[in-house]
DNA sequence: ATGTCTTTGTGAACGCGTGCACAAAGATGG
DNA sequence: CCATCTTTGTGCACGCGTTCACAAAGACAT
């Protein structure tokens, strides 16, 4: 779950299904490792187990990929790694611009997972002009100005927004126009994009926000019957908080 | 999708589906922002044109929680928003401790969405002892060696993962066995819990290389017939790549 | 060669999630 | 009070994803 919505056309890209492409970075990562260890073959047991998937599901993901296996022994781990990162099109490098450098896009800037895949910082873009010029993680900030002959220039397709949710949906359009097509958006709001543009949220909030749910319900369990039982609030009654913090539906920190 | 694994009972909460459950969230920021406006109504459709998501979609998610609506009509902008709070679990104060205060954690400990709805940050831990005492963002960083005591005390059951991935394991470990029974893991590793106890994870890394894999595939749709067709590099070859970056199965900044 | 043993690759069944399309419910106006 | 119009709530069908379970494939020993 993440695709951004709007289209969708979600079904299986090339044969691969969606859910199947989500895995393929679990499995590279739990590969990479092996391969650091020098271990020639896994079984796809093993594989699995270090995946947190079952071996099962496993075998019938890569079963989309090719028949990468050998039957009595397992899978070639450097061949394997080689496959899924030509899959993954991770073989290539790929610019990405990241906008919005407050405290989470900086934080983003210095994130090491970023550089060792091939994806590469091309800029860091922020709307405030104080911040031009300032290096984050050895990369000078640029200002919004500079965006569109950035993306162009350096032929930019990814791009990060880590902007305040106001700003976000500006910021989308303009990535859009000069040309990106894939956002990574971490501002709390639904972006809307045309046809052929992916895009994938993370929002820390609403990942807290389930894991919530389902936290009451564990406590819901053994207290059972108890008098804590709803309140039956009377209908349009006003909710007792939601008054304090002013509660901006979440805005970023930027 | 994102539920950390291991053993998932996946299935339908006391009645309501993990699909649902995951865009309850997205509605209640829809209706807030609606609430601020000072709505009184939405339909199915509007609500769920500002949630990004499909009206039938919506309804149906709606019909799990009762029937909240009113035909010819509506929903109750302010009825709506506490009832999803509530089923969120959202009415009630949820303590929350981050363990590893680099980048990433001091983004998080500044993140004006965790104060927004109901989760206070109740400590924020560090193994550094160089960090004690150190403030960020208005809260002193506390040594590992406090993690039990703060969990106890403030009777917290949610806790965020934001150390290195090296770490991240030892920490998830000591976090239930103090108690904590739901983690937002940050760290790219698989965590190993015990039956009962929640994992989402966020993995940036993970988000991009999706995002590259789509990416790549519309590139190829353009170059259709050319004669960058896969060089069908020959079995058990060594990749070319590799080698430079050391290529660390993607650290955490921390 | 032949047999045994391991592990892959996949056919088939099942279940969850989605979206259509419509009947029921209520509001609103005459 | 009846007719009309809007919008909800949901029965139903379809498709994707998961899992089971097993046949086919290869390694390895004899």
């Amino acid at each position: 779950m993440a695709t951004g919505r709007t289209h969708r056309p979600a079904t299986r890209s090339r044969g691969i299904p969606e859910a199947t492409v989500a895995r393929l970075p679990l499995y590279l990562r739990a590969l990479t490792a092996l391969s650091e260890r020098s271990v020639p073959t896994v079984s796809s047991e093993e594989l699995a187990a270090a995946a947190g998937v079952n071996s099962a599901k496993l075998r019938k993901d890569f079963s989309y990929l090719g028949s990468y296996g050998t039957r009595g022994v397992g899978y070639d781990v450097e061949y394997l790694v080689y496959q899924i990162s030509r899959e993954l099109g991770l073989t290539q490098d790929w610019p990405v611009v990241i906008v919005g450098i407050g405290n989470l896009g900086a934080a983003l800037a210095n994130y090491g997972g970023f550089a060792s895949r091939g994806f590469r910082v091309a800029a860091l873009i922020d709307a405030d002009p104080q911040m031009a010029g300032k290096p984050v993680a050895g990369i000078p900030v640029q200002h919004t100005d500079e965006l569109e002959k950035i993306i162009d220039d350096d032929g930019v397709s990814i791009g990060v927004i880590a902007t305040p949710a106001g700003a976000a949906q500006q910021v989308c359009d303009r990535l859009v126009a000069a040309g990106v097509t894939s956002i990574l958006n971490f501002a709390p709001t639904v972006l809307n994009v045309p046809e052929g543009v992916d895009v994938r949220k993370v929002d820390l909030s609403i990942e807290l926000q389930i894991l919530a749910f389902h936290e009451q319900r564990k406590a819901g369990e053994e207290a059972a019957a108890d008098g804590v039982v709803p309140p039956a609030v009377a209908r349009k009654q006003r909710p007792t908080d939601q008054g304090p913090d002013g509660d901006v539906p979440a805005v970023m920190p930027a």
